[in-house]
DNA sequence: GTGGGTGTTTAGAATGATTCAAAACCTCAA
DNA sequence: TTGAGGTTTTGAATCATTCTAAACACCCAC
């Protein structure tokens, strides 16, 4: 059973979410203190499971529409952007991928080696990494009058 | 409309699929030679139309073959690995994901401003970034042991 | 050339995550 | 008390992807 939030991440949500105008419910304390409970980046499905055993009543709608504020107000991240259709390309090298939010298209960005090593050294021992995946995601400028492929 | 293969990529596509005791067929020329034509990180949809032009019968479920076969023989990459459900983490520091491909844990990697740095400086100028998401993906040593959190 | 066998393609159904739509709800303020 | 707002609920809808089963195509042995 999730534990409810202590004053301190009760301030947190309730000024977050005071941003954008928006108020603390039940639902939210709750969906809320389930992330801060386990941090094992749960699905929603899984949010929606924990959250109910002290909340029987609550819908996974709702677990949705928490979920989207509380990314919405920086109050937790989305550890899968992409979720939209899978996109491919045919160049091996390893790069990484620029998605420019405005036109929705994907540029690459190559990938010295030195960054590849770096990057490698963070992992704790132990981790044996087969692929890594960059993605950045922004806007370019000028992106509106881009023509070119 | 797509250009057929030439000689040098065909080649390519032979041998590459030659690894897995696959064939080249019709369909998967087609669909080799649409990754190459336009290198826009097409969606499976998109190269479904674009192989289309070509190849009127071609089946939308032969796409997916083509193109699961394609990765599989490192042919092709995929843009998005993360097809599975959106994970959600409460942890707003900036960090990494590692993803255990035996056990599907996944673990947060902190990630030290100087590399942050490093990877911005990759970009052209005119691309601003807003957010960059790195994962790994691997496998953790003992992994099959694990049994925390 | 005939008959299997194997891998490939096809169409359509099934799945599963996510989003949408509409009604019911709550709360706060006039 | 009424009304306006945002919020929650239910169930339906959507959309990418995967699955299933049947039709194919090719190749090798006979």
């Amino acid at each position: 059973m999730i534990q409810n939030l202590n004053e301190h991440q009760k301030e947190d949500l309730q000024e977050a979410l005071a941003h954008g105008g928006q108020k603390v419910t039940p639902q939210r304390e709750v969906v809320y203190a389930v992330l801060l409970a386990k941090r094992d980046h749960p699905t929603v499905d899984e949010v929606f499971q924990r959250a109910r055993e002290s909340m029987p009543g609550l819908s996974l709608a709702t677990v949705y529409n928490c979920l989207e504020t509380f990314v919405g107000c920086g109050l937790v991240r989305q550890v899968n952007h992409e979720r939209e259709s899978t996109r491919y390309c045919p160049n091996l090298a390893p790069h990484a991928h620029f998605r420019d939010e405005s036109t929705g298209r994907v540029h690459d960005i190559e990938l010295p080696d030195h960054v590849l090593t770096t990057l490698r050294s963070l992992l704790p021992s132990g981790f044996e990494t087969e692929a890594i995946e960059i993605s950045f995601h922004g806007h370019t400028k000028n992106s509106r009058n881009h023509t070119s492929n």
